[in-house]
DNA sequence: AGCTATTAGTTGAAAATGTAACTAACAAGG
DNA sequence: CCTTGTTAGTTACATTTTCAACTAATAGCT
């Protein structure tokens, strides 16, 4: 009589096929368009969104391993996207600026992201896309800013 | 004053982390107690739930890569969870059944999955959590079963 | 039958990821 | 200062994933 479990429904599967549907989708735009992997985008977006910061930020901030954000800066780097500079008041850190061409990879992007966010949430109603996004946040326990 | 744009209410990311968070903790199940990558319980899963089937129908239902299917199937084969049978009418295909062993641990991880499950959703009103499971189905493309 | 195209599944090499060990810089207590 | 411990970031190696090429079997057309 338990017999009602449905892997379809089951949520770690479930959320995972659609995680990996939108960044299948998604990653069109920017590994057509410039060649980038995802957790370079993730790098980029960060830097542009916050501005200046260190690896170390952004692997707390995106919870990504410093390994993959080490490679993926290098990777920025090397297509001329960010610069790093050292910090004087702490040599190991360093901050992460984007170049001019940076930022126009970044505004390019983000508006592509927005459009992109805007059409998946119009398959929703609007009280469904608040439900949907309170819950997705919770789960991945990033805070929701209740100011 | 398109400025809005926040990065970690970004759909495609947003629900990368949910589904990493969900996919790492309940990892820690089927990892731990038999040793096997998420691939493999997937296929096991499929097995498990759908009865004997091929490759391919895995392939298409769970949306896997066939070569990431062949060596889950290779790998749960090894692992004595699974047989293969040729097909008489076409020797192409084979199907693939649980052993003993196999049912076992589908039977005991689908109980984890079930609890693991039901966590997630306690944290949901039901209203929100019908909502939610609707959202999420939809984006990933899988059917909702309306009987 | 005989030719070509597809299909199920495997395999090998290249790319990406994860893990652990490493370097360099700082911090804190003696 | 000088150990010991911690932190930011890189590098090297093992495991996974991806991609393309491959084999074997079937289908379909003529």
């Amino acid at each position: 009589m338990k017999d009602d479990f449905d892997l379809t429904g089951f949520l770690p599967y479930a959320l995972n096929q659609a995680a990996d549907a939108l960044s299948l989708e998604f990653q069109a735009t920017y590994k057509g368009r410039y060649g980038m992997l995802r957790t370079e985008w993730r790098v980029l977006f960060h830097v542009g969104q916050y501005g200046p910061m260190t690896a170390k930020q952004i692997c707390d901030l995106a919870r990504l391993h410093k390994t993959k954000v080490s490679r993926a800066v290098a990777a920025l780097e090397h297509k001329r996207y960010l610069t790093r500079t050292e910090l004087e008041s702490d040599r190991r850190q360093e901050t992460l600026s984007l170049t001019r061409s940076g930022s126009a990879v970044f505004g390019d992007l983000q508006h592509e992201a927005r459009a992109f966010d805007a059409k998946i949430r119009a398959t929703m109603t609007p009280n469904e896309a608040e439900i949907f996004q309170r819950c997705v946040m919770r789960i991945a326990g990033l805070e929701q800013e209740t100011p």
